[in-house]
Formats: structure tokens, sequence, C-alpha cells
DNA sequence: TTTATTTTTAAACACTTGTTTAAATTAGTT
DNA sequence: AACTAATTTAAACAAGTGTTTAAAAATAAA
């Protein structure tokens, strides 16, 4: 554990490191504590309870998701460089977090959770201007016309559903770690390809 | 509730649906018991404790999740039909059952679940031949020479992870459930047709 | 009916949960 | 130094957890 950060930075940290793996239902507030090195007290001391730092975490978790996300949006590239480097970077940034995108979908499920945690989504997304832009190429016929939301989905399935459900694909293959790791690689080329292709026929 | 059932397999029912909704860690023995409109005693005079019904409901879910699968492996129909077949039926199955591909993931994902739990999975597909037919398919040249375990994936990406992330493009597109099924339902075609133009890139 | 067996119930068990309290310790200020 | 405020701790709280017990009710067998 980093000893440079406050307690208060500490509990969180560790906060998200347990939440992240084990969701809310799935860990206690001792537990957290006991992963910061801290007592139980501290952890309602800094952050009132266990759904309020829950909802600090998940904010928190949210807004890193969405950050290269955003980066990559923004770019002055054509569309097509963009999409390839989303999935490159989806692809990077969820190796280096692989809990993330399993937590985020579950939570999201979850029916206590607050509509205060879902309403920032779609602005952080909008703002970047990506969906004109692809109104745009689509309407010059540059890109197929699909629903918008089906380009998410299709995005967003081929990047992240690999690291949700590694668990069960090394079951179906009897795989370990390391050779999932190589395959993950492979994998991303394969839905450049696939995506790219589909997306922008015209080549 | 169903009536004509006996009292173990109306808690197995009500638990299959509470497990498969909130996971194993986000209900409790007495919620499956009310649930199925029983005294909390009864769901460990028939299944000893929360643990082995979890096993027996695990089980039975994996079981009529690989169901409609192996049915269409089976089949004697041309590689890429069966590949259609295939998400026709998941996305059929799925919309039927919409917890099942999240409850999956998630619980495969828990430490705690026993390894009793995972090792019948890949005999279950296996026996069906169908990956013996897809390397056949790609020696012959009428498939794309993809890692087979990247067929698998890019088959339950597209397949599942919809229903996964139901709640999170619900709030990302800001729609309703009655248009996300409709989404859904067109998502399947642009899936059918990116996944059989790409694997089957002859034509 | 009278037994024996199975099923169901209410109550209790020991333990964990989230949260709070009040004392102890530390750090900051004058 | 003494005093004040912020931080940390151990202990306790009520409520909820999985599980068990022993008695009640229902069913089957004699």
């Amino acid at each position: 554990m980093r000893k440079d950060l406050t307690t208060e930075a500490k509990i969180k940290e560790a906060a998200k490191r347990v939440f992240t793996n084990k969701g809310f239902a799935g860990c206690s507030s001792r537990e957290i504590a006991n992963e910061a090195g801290m007592n139980v007290a501290l952890v309602n001391y800094y952050f009132r309870s266990k759904e309020q730092l829950f909802n600090v975490v998940f904010h928190a978790v949210m807004d890193e998701f969405m950050l290269s996300m955003k980066d990559v949006f923004r770019m002055k590239q054509p569309l097509e460089t963009k999409v390839r480097l989303f999935i490159e970077r989806e692809y990077e940034f969820i190796t280096k977090h692989p809990d993330i995108p399993g937590f985020i979908v579950s939570e999201m499920n979850r029916c206590e959770l607050g509509d205060t945690n879902k309403l920032f989504i779609m602005d952080e997304i909008a703002e970047t201007g990506i969906f004109e832009e692809m109104h745009q190429a689509q309407a010059n016929g540059d890109m197929r016309k699909l629903d918008l939301m089906s380009v998410t989905l299709l995005l967003m399935s081929n990047c992240h559903f690999p690291f949700i459900a590694k668990s069960l694909m090394q079951e179906i293959h009897q795989i370990d770690d390391e050779k999932y790791a190589q395959q993950v690689i492979l994998h991303k080329q394969y839905v450049i390809e696939m995506l790219i292709g589909y997306l922008f026929p015209s080549k």
C-alpha cells in the first residue's frame, strides 16, 4: 500500500480495489478497512456510510472509465482512425483495470443504485461530438448506416466482454492466465479487423 | 407462483429467480424462502445450506444455458447456417432469460465458487464436435482462420453483452425497456451480418 | 384409531453486518 | 507549556446473517 497518501485516500483506494473486485454486496466495511490497514470506524468517519463510500468510488471509476474514451473521440482524426484507436486504447486500459467493466455493468443492474450515480454518464460522451460525427459520416456514405446505439453496442461488446467473461472462457477452453492474456492480444486484432471492415465497408 | 410443484421444486425455482437476479452475495436465505412463500428452515431442510442450494441452481442454469447451444451445434447443417442459427437462438433464449448471462459471468468470477461447478462445462460443448467441424472448415478455406477461442469470444460477446449491459446502455442512450427491446432485435441482425461476413468471407 | 414418518413451523443459536459512541491519541495553536 | 481541534481506536449497538433445534402439524402405515 502506498504510504504517501492521506488516510482518506488510502481508504478510497482500498475501497476501489475491493468494490471493483467483489461488488457492493460481496464485501463488508470491515474488509475494506482491513485492505486499507485501518479501523472500521475510520471508514465511516471519512465517508459516513458504506453506501456513500461506494458512490464516491463508483463515480471515480466511471470518470476513469470515460477518460480514455473521451480522449480518443476528441482527437482530430478520421472517424475510422478514431474507431481503431478507441479499440486499441480500450484493450490497453482494461488490461490494466480488468475488473472495471464487470463492476460497472453489474452495479448498474443493482436496483438499489441511486439515480445520482447514473445521470452524468451521457453528457460526458455526447459533448465530444462523436455522435454527430458518426451521423455525418453515415450521411456521406463513409460509414454503414447502423443505429448509433448499435455502434456503441458493437464497440463495447467486443472490447469489454473478453474481460468480463475471462473466467468463463478460461473454463471453457481450459487455459491459464498467461495464455489467456496472449489470446486477448490476438483477439483485439480480429476485433479491429472485423469492426472496421463492417462499419466502413467502402474498402 | 405455480402450485403444482413440490416444496423442494418451489424453493429451487424461487432460488433461481433470486440468485440469477441478485447474485449469491446479493441475497439472503430468508429472501429466497420469502420468494418461495416458505419458512427459512425449509430451505436448509431440503438443501442443507445456502451454498449447496446455490450449487444446485448454478448447475441447473448452466445446463439450461448450454441446451440450446448444443441443439444447434448437433444439427446437420452447413457451418455457416449453424452459426446463423446459433445467434438467432441465443438472442431468443436470452430474451426469455435476460439475467442468465450476467449471472454466469459474475458468479464464475467469484473466487469462493467451488471447482465442482466449473469442470463439467467444456465436455458438454466439445462432445457436439463443433470445434472439429470448425477446424475442418478452416482447413478447407471455408472459414477464416481464427483461433477457435476467438470464435467463441466473438459469438458470445455479441450475443450476451447486449443483455449484460442493458442498464448501462439504457443510461447512455436514455431509452426505456420497450425501446431497448426493439433495438436488440435490430442489433441481432447487424450481429449476424457482421459475424457471418467476417467468419465466412468467401462471399 | 393408533402408531410411525415426513414435512413445516417458530424460536433460538452464534456470528457478521453497518453504524455509533466515547475514550484515547495525535497534531496544531497560542 | 497548556489548551483546542482533529484523528484514531476499541468497544458496543441493534439488526441481519446462515444454520440448528425441538416442537407442532400433516401424512402415511399399521
